[in-house]
RNA sequence: GCGCCGCUAGCUCAAUUGGCAGAGCAACUGACUCUUAAUCAGUAGGUUGAUGGUUCGAUUCCAUCGCGGCGCACCA
C-alpha cells in the first residue's frame, strides 16, 4: 500500500520538527537558476558563493558524504554534501530527506574528478518536505530507465508529468509564445481585443451542440458559448472596425485526439475587408506566429513534413472534389453524389441538399489529403449561414475559406453576411432545418439580427483553432498534449461508496446534471 | 457510440499447458568522505482494475462493468 511509503516520509517530517526545523519555511534567496549557473561555470569555480534551490531528484549517500541531483526550471545540477562541511546537524537533516523534497543549498561551484559541474554545499535548508512519493525515473547516457509514460496518468497527474518531463513544459512554453504572438500580430495591426460572454441565453455562430447550465436567481436556462462570432459582429456594428477575441468555447460533442469539450478559439473581424484579404492576413499570421513561437517554418507533424514557407494554394471545394473523385458536385445529378457517399458508407440524412452532399464528399474524399497548408474556398450556402453569397455564384456558394494543414482544419472564415434581410431569411431556413432533424442548425438570435439591421460594415471574419496551431508548432499529435488539464473521464467510476476520494477532490456531488429536472432548488439560498 | 489492444508492488516489467505471485528501482536497517542507473549485505512491500462464473485450484479460461490507448463515426 502506498501509505507505507508515506508513513516513512511523515515520520521524517516529525523528526525534522523535533530537531527544531521548520519543514515549510517562507522562502529562499536564490542567486542562480541551474541554467544560469552553468553558463560560465568554470569562471565561478571555487570563487563565488552561490545559492540554488529546487526539487531533489536523486540521492547517492556514501557514508559521510552524499551526492544529490537538484532540479529547477533551468535543469539539473549535482550537489556534493560533505559532513565535514555542512556540519553534523545538517547531515542528520540530509538523512531525513526524500526524493521530491524541495531544498535550498548554499555552496561553491566545483567539478568532480569526472568533471561534472557540482555545487559543494556549505549550508542546507529544507524548503518543503514532500510526503507523497513521485515516480522514480533514472537515466544514463540519454537512456531512460523505468520511464513514467502511462499517458492517462500523465494527463491526470500533470504536475508529475511536468516534474518528470522537461519536454512537457516546453509544449506549454510554445503554447504561451503562440498565444502571445497571435495577440501581438493582431494588436500591431490595430485590432482591439475584447471579451464577450461565455454564459449565453442563445448559442450561435457555429454548428455544434452546446453545454447547458442554469442560473438560479433568474431561473434561466443558459448555454456555454460555442463560438465568439455574434457578439464580435455587434462590435463591428458599434464601430470597432478591427476586433478580436481569444478565448475558450465549449462544444458538447465527441472527444478524440483532435477534440476536447472546451478549446481555445481565436476569432477576428476586419471591417472593409473580404475573405481574400483575410487569406493574405492569415497566411502572414501563421508564418509570423510560427517564427515567433518556434523559430522555424519547417515542421514535422504526425509523421508529415509541413512547410509553412510554401505559398498556401487557394482551391475551391468544388474543384477539389472534382479533381479527387471525378464528380462535378455543382452540375452532376444529386443522385450521383448520394451514390458516391453511399459507396463510402457515409450516412446521408434525408434533408441533405446538394450543398450538404458536396461538403460530405469533400470531408470523405479530399480533406485528409491536404497535407501542406491549403485554403479551401467557396463553400455551399447551406452549410454557411453566416457567410455572404459568392459574388460570382450567388445561388449556390458563399465566400468562405477553411485553412487545412496536415489534413486537419485549422481555420474557418467568410466574407461576413451583412444583408439583414438575407440574414433573417437564413436563420429561418436554419429553423426549418432544425425541425427536419438537424440538431446543429443555428437558433435565431434576435439581438444579433437587430444589430445587423442597424448596419454592419462589410467585413471579413476569421476563426482559428489555437490548440491545433499549438499542436502543429509543438509537434504534438493530440489535443490533450497541448492542454495542461484535458478533460478525462472521472477516475472512480465503479463503486460510489468506495472510500477512495484521495487526491484531486473527486467530490461525489459534482456530477453534471444531464437532466433538467435534476436541479436542486434548495441549495444555499442567498449565499451572497 | 462501434471495433481492437491493455490494466500484476510507489515506478518499469515477469510468471511455462490453469498449480504456493516474482525481479530491478524506490522504501526500511546496516557499511561506505568524488558518486552519478553509486555499490555491497539484509528486511519489508500485493484483494493481480471490479464483480460474477467454470474448476479441486484462476494473474492465466468465460461473461459483465470500469479506466486507458489506438482506429472508425461526428465535429473544430
Amino acid at each position: 500500500m502506498r501509505s507505507e511509503l508515506m508513513e516513512a516520509r511523515l515520520a521524517k517530517l516529525a523528526r525534522l520538527r523535533e530537531l527544531g526545523i521548520n519543514p515549510y519555511p517562507y522562502g529562499f534567496h536564490r542567486t542562480h537558476t541551474v541554467d544560469r549557473l552553468l553558463e560560465g561555470f568554470d569562471a565561478r569555480m571555487e570563487q563565488e558563493a552561490v545559492a540554488v534551490c529546487g526539487r531533489l531528484m536523486a540521492l547517492r549517500p556514501m557514508g559521510k558524504a552524499t551526492f544529490a541531483q537538484l532540479q529547477d526550471p533551468g535543469g539539473r545540477i549535482q550537489l556534493y554534501l560533505k559532513k565535514d562541511e555542512i556540519g553534523e546537524a545538517a547531515y542528520e537533516v540530509l538523512s531525513l530527506l526524500d526524493l521530491g523534497d524541495l531544498i535550498g543549498v548554499h555552496g561553491v561551484p566545483m567539478r568532480t574528478r569526472t568533471g561534472e559541474a557540482t555545487v559543494r554545499a556549505t549550508r542546507l535548508e529544507v524548503l518543503c518536505k514532500s510526503i507523497r512519493p513521485l515516480p522514480v525515473v533514472k537515466e544514463k547516457d540519454g537512456q531512460v530507465f523505468d520511464a513514467w509514460e502511462d499517458t492517462g496518468e500523465r494527463y491526470r497527474r500533470r504536475h508529475l508529468d511536468l516534474i518528470l518531463h522537461p519536454q512537457t513544459r516546453r509544449v506549454f512554453e510554445v503554447r504561451a509564445h503562440t498565444v502571445r504572438a497571435l495577440r501581438a500580430f493582431l494588436d500591431d495591426r490595430g485590432f482591439l481585443e475584447v471579451e464577450t460572454p461565455i454564459l449565453v441565453a442563445i448559442y450561435g455562430g457555429a454548428s455544434a451542440r452546446p453545454f447547458v447550465t442554469h442560473h438560479n436567481t433568474l431561473d434561466q436556462k443558459l448555454y456555454l458559448r460555442i463560438a465568439e462570432e455574434l457578439p464580435l459582429k455587434r462590435c463591428l456594428v458599434g464601430g470597432i472596425e478591427r476586433v478580436y477575441e481569444l478565448g475558450r468555447v465549449f462544444r458538447n460533442e465527441g472527444m478524440d485526439r483532435g477534440h476536447n469539450p472546451e478549446f481555445t478559439l481565436l476569432e477576428f473581424y476586419w471591417a472593409w475587408a473580404d475573405y481574400r484579404e483575410a487569406m493574405d492576413l492569415v497566411e502572414e499570421m501563421v508564418r509570423a506566429v510560427a517564427l515567433a513561437a518556434v523559430g522555424t517554418l519547417e515542421l514535422e507533424w504526425r509523421g508529415e513534413r509541413i512547410d509553412l514557407a510554401l505559398p498556401f494554394p487557394r482551391l475551391s471545394m468544388a474543384d477539389l472534389v472534382r479533381e479527387h473523385t471525378g464528380i462535378d458536385p455543382l452540375h452532376d445529378d444529386e443522385e450521383r453524389l448520394r451514390a458516391f457517399l453511399r459507396g463510402h458508407h457515409v450516412a446521408i440524412p434525408a434533408w441533405a441538399s446538394r450543398g450538404h452532399l458536396l461538403e460530405a464528399i469533400f470531408d470523405e474524399a479530399v480533406q485528409a489529403k491536404l497535407l501542406q497548408p491549403t485554403f479551401v474556398i467557396d463553400h455551399p450556402r447551406e452549410v454557411s449561414p453566416l457567410a455572404k453569397v459568392h459574388r460570382d455564384q450567388p445561388d449556390l456558394l458563399v465566400e468562405r475559406f477553411e485553412l487545412f494543414i496536415g489534413g486537419v482544419e485549422f481555420g474557418n472564415a467568410f466574407s461576413e453576411l451583412n444583408d439583414p434581410v438575407d440574414q433573417r431569411r437564413r436563420f429561418e431556413d436554419q429553423a426549418r432545418r432544425r425541425d427536419l432533424g438537424d440538431d446543429e442548425a443555428q437558433a435565431q438570435d434576435e439581438e444579433f439580427l437587430q444589430a445587423i439591421e442597424t448596419g454592419m460594415p462589410p467585413a471579413a471574419g476569421v476563426g482559428l483553432g489555437v490548440d491545433r496551431l499549438v499542436m502543429l508548432l509543438s509537434g504534438a499529435s493530440g489535443i490533450r498534449d497541448v492542454l495542461l488539464f484535458p478533460h478525462l473521464r472521472p477516475e472512480d467510476g465503479a463503486s460510489p461508496e468506495s472510500v477512495e476520494l484521495e487526491e484531486e477532490g473527486a467530490s461525489p456531488e459534482s456530477v453534471a446534471p444531464e437532466e433538467e429536472g435534476a436541479r436542486p432548488e434548495s441549495v444555499e439560498p442567498g449565499k451572497d
